[in-house]
DNA sequence: AATGAATGAGGTTTCATTCAT
DNA sequence: TATGAATGAAACCTCATTCAT
């Protein structure tokens, strides 16, 4: 007979309603931290009732795991790609800050969620959560290995020490006055030469 | 008879069911965060009625601010004890990380309620609370001015590294692992002397 | 088997408890005003939860103005056909009168309802009510510009007194005194013939 | 000895924090209601706390029958003394129409107050409030008795009339349209000479 | 006469979630 | 996959009132 028909295409090119409702629990978990983001308002950010919402995840805490997901994937693959070189550990060091910065602070809403909804101890999605920070962490643990460092420098303190002062910036960043790889360029100077002129 | 005694103790023993408001108020905000505290759990553990609370303080959100306030005036006492003294420049730095660490993470709960509940630029409460902040970090801005430090060095992205090192620790510490003070000392020194063998 | 019955029954049995919910508040908002009538005691008596309230009305005051506009369209629908007539001008007009107070007074609760909670200006529904209001009182209107009057009678007056003194009936009418249809022919008399035997 | 001081005269001139009180419960409930209107927002206009109150009145509810009871006092002074004179009867009961509008119409919160707060039957209050209106109203049926009517004429009914479209008046007067003296007259002169010409 | 603190009841509304369709 | 309706719990807050001072 004749050439197939190819009518309903859009199953392959929109498979997800899924990836919409994720962005849209995204935006108002960094809006307004998880707990005021209710589920009615991500719903409707996302063309659908609440109660379709359950339709595609089956509850409020696996959205923002999931949101969680996305945004750790994508922040991992920017800094992975940005040390896939071979420049020497400290400029491999400040590439990944930077690149860390770029993304934490460049406006995207997964990487703002992340950041306004740190889960605690006391959190039931702490253990999930905490794993995939965890991992993506431990590519500045490699980092940091890497780097030729005075005997006996406590290199854990080094990374919480870095990673935090990156991770608060997020509370006071303010892109008209600084950039990212400004930021980072000075925090791994901080580090790496002395600032005491007597030493 | 004899002249009456002239004290009226009640005064003195129960001065303020005001604190205890608004310690279980710090209590609460702490543990659960703003938004999960609820007015009735708070009330609750001042053992009182909900509807008690309004006689205090007029609203969830300036409950939130009374806490601030008390929790930013008595760290900044803390801290400013600690430079009361001769020490040189980079040893008074030093001696107000570790009082300002030992105030964060030594489990005060206005502290802890601070560090959960910081504010966005969003939130109605952000500007009154971020005076209260910024007021205390002063003494830390002028801690860094005392710092005979390399022509050219940024300060102010000096402080902010420091202090979000600092606060980030809130998320991660672990009495069992660490110290404050030798947290301080770590974070001062690894800006203060060169990790770069090579430089 | 046999072919399957083509009912759906329940469709037409229970068509809607928002039918069920704006009787509910009807009758509410008679008996005790707006203001004292809770949306709790509204949803009980229409045997729901007083959250499930808000699926059909998203507010209270909305629940108001439901309540308004079946009223008013109920009322007009009995007017008009009162008037669906070739009676003359002044019988017109009684039997206008008649069907008006056959409604305000006869017991039902939405006219009830509406006569208890006439918005003042300041009320925020008082712009959306008004209107419904106005659109019903043009049957009046229209009633008056066809009666033949004296030269230089103030028919927006003459409206306004006849259709208040049918308002404020609904605050002394006692059914075992008096009757609707006696209530109207009287009033309409009072001004269609004079009182002054001197005149 | 010396003449008396004269100190504390206020005893004598303002005697009365108790009337300050009931205008102020006045002025609220004329704006919002009785019961919209609450005890803290009636002792705040009155300028103290709404414990205060309670040394005054022993409830809200005798806040309102003390706001009637001045209410009615007054305009029935006003009401009695414009029928002070030898005018003949219709022009007797004009007069007296004219000061009730212009009571009721012309911003006195006493007088707004009433109109807003009409107890219905159910209403606790409404035996004692009802008792003041009848009294009052009791002018008009003597006004009424006065006048020479037609054989036959319900003059119960007339009066209800009357007072109806009058009380009616104070939802739809705008005062930059009409005047309560031109109310007064057209509203009688409607009732007293025949408006069907053919009559 | 006045008040600050407290209370128990109850206000409207929002919440995350379920379920039949 | 999607929805409208429903729910029980709970949210913040206001209410009129009481009481010791």
């Amino acid at each position: 007979m004749t050439a197939p028909t190819l009518d309903k295409p859009k199953r392959v090119t929109r498979p997800s309603r899924r990836d919409d409702l994720l962005k849209a629990a995204a935006e108002c978990f960094a809006e307004s931290g998880y707990d005021a983001a209710s589920t009615r308002s991500i719903a409707a950010r996302a063309g659908m009732q609440a109660a379709s919402l359950y339709s595609h995840y089956k509850s409020k805490a696996d959205l923002l795991i999931g949101v969680h997901e996305v945004g750790i994937e994508r922040i991992t693959q920017e800094v992975q790609a940005s040390i896939a070189n071979d420049l020497p550990p400290w400029e491999r060091l400040e590439a990944a800050c930077a690149a860390h910065l770029r993304a934490l602070l460049g406006g995207d809403v997964f990487f703002a969620a992340l950041m306004r909804n740190v889960p605690l101890r006391s959190d039931p999605a702490y253990t999930v959560i905490r794993r995939l920070r965890d991992g993506y962490e431990t590519i500045f643990t490699g980092l940091l290995d890497d780097l030729p460092l005075p005997e006996g420098t406590d290199r854990r303190k080094l990374r919480l020490m870095l990673l935090g002062s990156m991770s608060w910036s997020f509370t006071w960043f303010n892109p008209s006055k600084d950039a990212p790889e400004d930021l980072a360029r000075t925090f791994v100077r901080f580090l790496r030469h002395s600032l005491d002129p007597a030493a």
